[in-house]
DNA sequence: CTTACTACTTTGATGGTCAAGATACTTGAT
DNA sequence: ATCAAGTATCTTGACCATCAAAGTAGTAAG
Protein backbone atom coordinates (compact mmCIF):
# COMPACT_ATOMS: atom_id res chain seq x y z
CA UNK A 1 0.00 0.00 0.00
CA UNK A 2 1.50 3.50 -0.69
CA UNK A 3 1.89 6.48 1.28
CA UNK A 4 -1.56 7.60 -0.11
CA UNK A 5 -3.54 4.94 0.98
CA UNK A 6 -2.23 5.18 3.97
CA UNK A 7 -2.85 9.00 5.00
CA UNK A 8 -6.33 8.39 3.50
CA UNK A 9 -6.79 5.11 5.81
CA UNK A 10 -5.40 7.03 9.10
CA UNK A 11 -7.48 10.54 8.06
CA UNK A 12 -10.37 8.32 7.82
CA UNK A 13 -9.49 6.68 11.24
CA UNK A 14 -9.14 9.84 12.89
CA UNK A 15 -12.23 11.28 11.56
CA UNK A 16 -14.07 8.65 13.14
CA UNK A 17 -11.95 9.04 16.50
CA UNK A 18 -12.47 12.62 16.72
CA UNK A 19 -16.47 12.37 15.98
CA UNK A 20 -17.06 9.70 18.81
CA UNK A 21 -14.80 11.83 21.06
CA UNK A 22 -16.41 15.24 20.43
CA UNK A 23 -20.30 13.48 20.54
CA UNK A 24 -19.35 12.32 24.30
CA UNK A 25 -18.83 16.37 25.10
CA UNK A 26 -22.20 17.11 23.99
CA UNK A 27 -21.03 19.41 21.80
CA UNK A 28 -21.50 19.25 17.65
CA UNK A 29 -18.44 19.06 15.68
CA UNK A 30 -18.66 22.44 14.00
CA UNK A 31 -18.88 24.13 17.82
CA UNK A 32 -15.91 21.87 18.96
CA UNK A 33 -14.24 22.78 16.16
CA UNK A 34 -14.47 26.86 16.72
CA UNK A 35 -13.62 26.12 19.95
CA UNK A 36 -10.45 24.67 19.19
CA UNK A 37 -9.91 27.36 16.89
CA UNK A 38 -10.09 29.99 19.16
CA UNK A 39 -8.64 28.24 21.91
CA UNK A 40 -5.40 28.13 19.68
CA UNK A 41 -5.54 31.75 18.39
CA UNK A 42 -6.88 33.17 22.01
CA UNK A 43 -8.48 36.26 20.31
CA UNK A 44 -9.82 36.65 17.05
CA UNK A 45 -12.22 38.46 14.82
CA UNK A 46 -15.10 37.10 13.28
CA UNK A 47 -13.97 37.64 9.73
CA UNK A 48 -10.73 36.08 10.96
CA UNK A 49 -12.34 32.73 12.68
CA UNK A 50 -14.62 32.24 9.87
CA UNK A 51 -12.17 32.11 7.52
CA UNK A 52 -9.47 29.70 9.32
CA UNK A 53 -12.87 27.55 9.66
CA UNK A 54 -13.53 27.80 5.96
CA UNK A 55 -17.21 29.21 6.53
CA UNK A 56 -18.74 32.17 5.85
CA UNK A 57 -19.16 34.69 8.01
CA UNK A 58 -23.13 34.24 8.68
CA UNK A 59 -22.36 30.77 8.83
CA UNK A 60 -20.03 31.57 11.89
CA UNK A 61 -22.73 34.17 13.39
CA UNK A 62 -25.06 31.71 14.74
CA UNK A 63 -22.16 29.17 15.57
CA UNK A 64 -21.04 31.97 17.96
CA UNK A 65 -24.29 33.07 19.27
CA UNK A 66 -24.69 29.33 20.24
CA UNK A 67 -21.85 29.03 21.94
CA UNK A 68 -22.34 32.29 23.36
CA UNK A 69 -25.43 31.31 24.93
CA UNK A 70 -23.84 28.09 26.28
CA UNK A 71 -21.55 30.60 28.25
CA UNK A 72 -18.58 29.24 26.28
CA UNK A 73 -17.45 31.89 24.30
CA UNK A 74 -17.36 35.40 24.85
CA UNK A 75 -18.00 38.98 22.05
CA UNK A 76 -15.60 41.50 23.02
CA UNK A 77 -15.71 45.09 21.49
CA UNK A 78 -12.74 45.29 19.47
CA UNK A 79 -10.95 49.17 20.62
CA UNK A 80 -9.52 49.24 17.21
CA UNK A 81 -12.65 48.89 15.08
CA UNK A 82 -15.99 49.47 16.58
CA UNK A 83 -17.27 47.50 13.65
CA UNK A 84 -16.31 44.30 14.72
CA UNK A 85 -15.52 41.96 17.81
CA UNK A 86 -12.93 40.14 19.59
CA UNK A 87 -14.05 36.87 20.29
CA UNK A 88 -12.43 34.80 22.97
CA UNK A 89 -13.15 31.89 25.25
CA UNK A 90 -14.69 31.90 28.60
CA UNK A 91 -13.37 29.50 31.67
CA UNK A 92 -16.03 26.61 30.45
CA UNK A 93 -15.01 27.32 27.04
CA UNK A 94 -11.71 26.94 27.72
CA UNK A 95 -12.20 23.90 29.87
CA UNK A 96 -13.92 22.05 26.64
CA UNK A 97 -10.15 23.14 24.78
CA UNK A 98 -8.29 21.97 27.13
CA UNK A 99 -10.34 18.41 27.43
CA UNK A 100 -10.48 18.21 23.58
CA UNK A 101 -6.43 18.78 23.57
CA UNK A 102 -5.41 16.53 25.95
CA UNK A 103 -7.97 13.83 24.13
CA UNK A 104 -6.07 14.36 21.71
CA UNK A 105 -2.44 13.59 23.00
CA UNK A 106 -3.49 10.53 24.44
CA UNK A 107 -4.94 9.41 21.13
CA UNK A 108 -1.29 10.10 19.54
CA UNK A 109 0.18 8.22 22.45
CA UNK A 110 -1.68 5.38 21.53
CA UNK A 111 -0.75 5.63 18.04
CA UNK A 112 2.93 5.78 18.95
CA UNK A 113 2.31 3.12 21.56
CA UNK A 114 5.93 1.03 20.31
CA UNK A 115 7.19 3.58 19.30
CA UNK A 116 11.22 4.47 20.78
CA UNK A 117 12.24 7.49 21.81
CA UNK A 118 14.10 7.96 18.85
CA UNK A 119 11.67 6.18 16.72
CA UNK A 120 9.14 9.05 17.80
CA UNK A 121 11.68 11.95 16.85
CA UNK A 122 12.32 10.65 13.54
CA UNK A 123 8.88 10.40 12.43
CA UNK A 124 7.78 14.03 14.01
CA UNK A 125 10.62 15.36 11.85
CA UNK A 126 9.04 13.57 8.90
CA UNK A 127 5.44 15.05 10.29
CA UNK A 128 6.87 17.92 10.02
CA UNK A 129 8.11 18.34 6.71
CA UNK A 130 5.35 16.84 5.18
CA UNK A 131 2.97 19.04 6.73
CA UNK A 132 5.25 22.23 5.93
CA UNK A 133 5.12 20.89 2.15
CA UNK A 134 1.41 20.82 2.17
CA UNK A 135 -0.12 23.57 -0.29
CA UNK A 136 -1.35 26.53 2.59
CA UNK A 137 -4.73 27.28 3.27
CA UNK A 138 -5.85 30.37 1.43
CA UNK B 1 5.14 21.47 18.77
CA UNK B 2 4.64 17.81 20.10
CA UNK B 3 3.42 14.89 17.50
CA UNK B 4 -0.02 15.61 18.30
CA UNK B 5 -0.34 18.66 17.35
CA UNK B 6 1.23 17.94 14.27
CA UNK B 7 -1.41 15.68 13.60
CA UNK B 8 -3.91 17.73 14.39
CA UNK B 9 -2.24 20.30 12.13
CA UNK B 10 -2.01 17.80 9.31
CA UNK B 11 -5.95 16.80 9.55
CA UNK B 12 -6.81 20.50 9.29
CA UNK B 13 -4.71 21.29 6.12
CA UNK B 14 -5.94 17.78 4.28
CA UNK B 15 -9.79 18.75 5.29
CA UNK B 16 -9.31 21.90 3.74
CA UNK B 17 -7.74 20.42 0.61
CA UNK B 18 -10.30 17.56 0.64
CA UNK B 19 -13.21 19.79 0.49
CA UNK B 20 -11.84 22.13 -2.03
CA UNK B 21 -10.62 19.34 -3.94
CA UNK B 22 -14.21 17.87 -4.30
CA UNK B 23 -16.10 20.62 -4.56
CA UNK B 24 -14.52 21.41 -8.01
CA UNK B 25 -15.52 17.80 -8.60
CA UNK B 26 -19.27 19.25 -8.67
CA UNK B 27 -19.96 16.51 -5.81
CA UNK B 28 -20.68 16.99 -2.00
CA UNK B 29 -18.18 15.82 0.65
CA UNK B 30 -20.64 12.69 1.71
CA UNK B 31 -21.48 11.86 -2.03
CA UNK B 32 -17.38 11.66 -2.61
CA UNK B 33 -17.49 9.87 0.48
CA UNK B 34 -20.29 7.27 -0.63
CA UNK B 35 -18.46 6.42 -4.18
CA UNK B 36 -15.07 6.17 -2.17
CA UNK B 37 -16.24 3.69 0.08
CA UNK B 38 -18.06 1.61 -2.54
CA UNK B 39 -15.15 1.98 -5.04
CA UNK B 40 -12.44 0.71 -2.46
CA UNK B 41 -14.94 -2.41 -1.33
CA UNK B 42 -16.27 -2.63 -4.79
CA UNK B 43 -19.78 -3.97 -3.85
CA UNK B 44 -21.57 -3.89 -0.54
CA UNK B 45 -25.05 -3.43 0.98
CA UNK B 46 -26.86 -1.01 2.02
CA UNK B 47 -26.45 -2.09 5.95
CA UNK B 48 -22.84 -2.42 5.92
CA UNK B 49 -21.97 0.92 3.88
CA UNK B 50 -23.80 2.57 6.69
CA UNK B 51 -21.62 1.06 9.44
CA UNK B 52 -18.26 1.73 7.33
CA UNK B 53 -19.43 5.89 6.79
CA UNK B 54 -21.03 5.83 10.52
CA UNK B 55 -24.38 6.95 9.33
CA UNK B 56 -27.86 5.53 9.47
CA UNK B 57 -29.22 3.35 6.90
CA UNK B 58 -32.12 5.91 6.30
CA UNK B 59 -29.24 8.86 5.57
CA UNK B 60 -27.58 6.29 3.18
CA UNK B 61 -30.69 5.64 1.51
CA UNK B 62 -31.34 9.63 0.32
CA UNK B 63 -27.47 9.62 -0.49
CA UNK B 64 -27.87 6.46 -2.51
CA UNK B 65 -30.70 7.75 -4.18
CA UNK B 66 -29.14 10.92 -5.43
CA UNK B 67 -25.68 9.26 -6.72
CA UNK B 68 -28.07 6.64 -8.48
CA UNK B 69 -30.38 9.63 -10.55
CA UNK B 70 -26.84 10.82 -11.26
CA UNK B 71 -26.17 7.70 -12.82
CA UNK B 72 -23.05 7.01 -10.55
CA UNK B 73 -24.09 4.12 -8.32
CA UNK B 74 -26.15 0.56 -9.23
CA UNK B 75 -28.25 -0.79 -6.98
CA UNK B 76 -28.43 -4.33 -7.85
CA UNK B 77 -30.49 -7.27 -6.54
CA UNK B 78 -28.80 -9.17 -4.11
CA UNK B 79 -29.50 -12.87 -5.06
CA UNK B 80 -28.69 -14.28 -0.81
CA UNK B 81 -31.17 -11.91 0.08
CA UNK B 82 -33.98 -10.17 -1.49
CA UNK B 83 -34.76 -8.05 1.18
CA UNK B 84 -30.70 -6.15 0.39
CA UNK B 85 -29.09 -5.06 -2.35
CA UNK B 86 -25.46 -4.79 -3.87
CA UNK B 87 -24.35 -1.16 -4.24
CA UNK B 88 -21.84 -0.53 -6.81
CA UNK B 89 -20.52 2.19 -9.08
CA UNK B 90 -21.28 2.51 -12.30
CA UNK B 91 -18.76 3.34 -15.16
CA UNK B 92 -19.12 7.45 -14.68
CA UNK B 93 -18.82 6.66 -10.65
CA UNK B 94 -15.59 4.89 -11.06
CA UNK B 95 -14.47 7.69 -12.75
CA UNK B 96 -14.50 9.78 -10.22
CA UNK B 97 -13.34 7.33 -7.87
CA UNK B 98 -10.65 6.91 -9.71
CA UNK B 99 -10.37 10.73 -10.42
CA UNK B 100 -10.16 11.56 -6.47
CA UNK B 101 -8.14 8.35 -5.83
CA UNK B 102 -5.58 10.46 -8.28
CA UNK B 103 -5.52 13.71 -6.88
CA UNK B 104 -4.78 11.89 -3.15
CA UNK B 105 -1.75 10.94 -5.02
CA UNK B 106 -1.10 14.25 -6.17
CA UNK B 107 -1.32 15.73 -2.88
CA UNK B 108 0.66 13.34 -1.43
CA UNK B 109 3.51 13.67 -3.95
CA UNK B 110 3.60 17.58 -2.93
CA UNK B 111 4.24 16.55 0.74
CA UNK B 112 6.83 14.70 -0.20
CA UNK B 113 8.17 16.79 -2.15
CA UNK B 114 12.01 16.69 -0.54
CA UNK B 115 12.19 13.36 0.66
CA UNK B 116 14.41 11.17 -0.93
CA UNK B 117 13.14 7.17 -1.51
CA UNK B 118 14.87 5.93 1.78
CA UNK B 119 12.81 8.87 3.87
CA UNK B 120 9.96 8.06 1.89
CA UNK B 121 10.10 4.20 3.01
CA UNK B 122 10.89 5.28 6.61
CA UNK B 123 8.16 7.47 6.96
CA UNK B 124 5.96 4.99 5.37
CA UNK B 125 6.83 2.81 8.06
CA UNK B 126 6.07 5.21 10.79
CA UNK B 127 2.46 6.16 9.21
CA UNK B 128 1.84 2.27 8.87
CA UNK B 129 2.52 1.30 12.40
CA UNK B 130 1.07 4.45 13.75
CA UNK B 131 -2.19 3.54 11.59
CA UNK B 132 -2.49 0.12 12.74
CA UNK B 133 -1.77 1.14 16.50
CA UNK B 134 -4.90 3.78 16.02
CA UNK B 135 -7.86 2.63 18.18
CA UNK B 136 -10.17 0.64 15.24
CA UNK B 137 -13.35 1.59 14.39
CA UNK B 138 -16.11 -0.09 15.45
C1' DC C 1 -47.03 -20.77 10.19
C1' DT C 2 -46.25 -17.83 13.39
C1' DT C 3 -43.13 -15.00 15.95
C1' DA C 4 -39.05 -12.48 16.19
C1' DC C 5 -35.70 -10.46 13.68
C1' DT C 6 -33.48 -7.96 9.79
C1' DA C 7 -32.67 -4.73 5.53
C1' DC C 8 -34.27 -1.11 3.71
C1' DT C 9 -37.28 3.06 3.02
C1' DT C 10 -40.09 6.91 4.49
C1' DT C 11 -41.28 10.75 7.35
C1' DG C 12 -40.76 14.70 10.34
C1' DA C 13 -37.70 17.47 12.77
C1' DT C 14 -33.25 19.62 13.56
C1' DG C 15 -28.86 21.68 12.55
C1' DG C 16 -25.21 23.46 9.41
C1' DT C 17 -24.47 25.82 5.42
C1' DC C 18 -24.52 29.41 1.81
C1' DA C 19 -25.84 33.51 -1.01
C1' DA C 20 -27.77 37.73 -0.91
C1' DG C 21 -29.37 41.62 1.27
C1' DA C 22 -29.34 44.85 5.40
C1' DT C 23 -26.89 47.61 8.97
C1' DA C 24 -23.28 50.04 11.11
C1' DC C 25 -18.74 51.51 10.84
C1' DT C 26 -14.21 52.90 8.50
C1' DT C 27 -11.33 54.77 4.95
C1' DG C 28 -9.90 57.67 1.33
C1' DA C 29 -10.64 61.28 -1.81
C1' DT C 30 -12.29 65.49 -2.52
C1' DA D 1 -15.96 68.13 6.82
C1' DT D 2 -18.51 65.24 3.56
C1' DC D 3 -19.41 61.78 0.62
C1' DA D 4 -18.53 57.42 -1.74
C1' DA D 5 -16.71 53.11 -1.54
C1' DG D 6 -15.34 49.49 1.09
C1' DT D 7 -15.63 46.38 5.21
C1' DA D 8 -17.39 43.54 9.41
C1' DT D 9 -21.16 41.67 11.00
C1' DC D 10 -25.89 40.08 11.14
C1' DT D 11 -30.32 38.45 9.06
C1' DT D 12 -33.11 35.88 5.98
C1' DG D 13 -34.61 32.22 3.01
C1' DA D 14 -33.47 28.14 0.99
C1' DC D 15 -31.19 23.70 0.70
C1' DC D 16 -28.72 19.57 2.21
C1' DA D 17 -27.30 16.06 5.63
C1' DT D 18 -28.61 13.86 9.39
C1' DC D 19 -31.22 11.18 12.89
C1' DA D 20 -34.95 8.72 15.31
C1' DA D 21 -38.95 6.46 14.74
C1' DA D 22 -42.35 4.27 12.15
C1' DG D 23 -43.49 1.48 8.03
C1' DT D 24 -42.68 -2.40 4.50
C1' DA D 25 -41.01 -6.56 2.89
C1' DG D 26 -38.23 -10.55 3.48
C1' DT D 27 -35.73 -14.16 6.54
C1' DA D 28 -35.13 -17.49 10.20
C1' DA D 29 -36.16 -20.54 13.98
C1' DG D 30 -39.18 -22.99 16.59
Amino acid sequence: MGISNLLVELFEKMSVWEAENVKESGLSLPHMHTLVMIGIHRRLIMKDLAALMGVTTGTLTVTVDKLESKGLVCREPNPDDRRSWMITLTDDGHRFYQDHTKAHAKMTAHGLNDFTAKEQEAFKGYLLRFTQNFPEQE
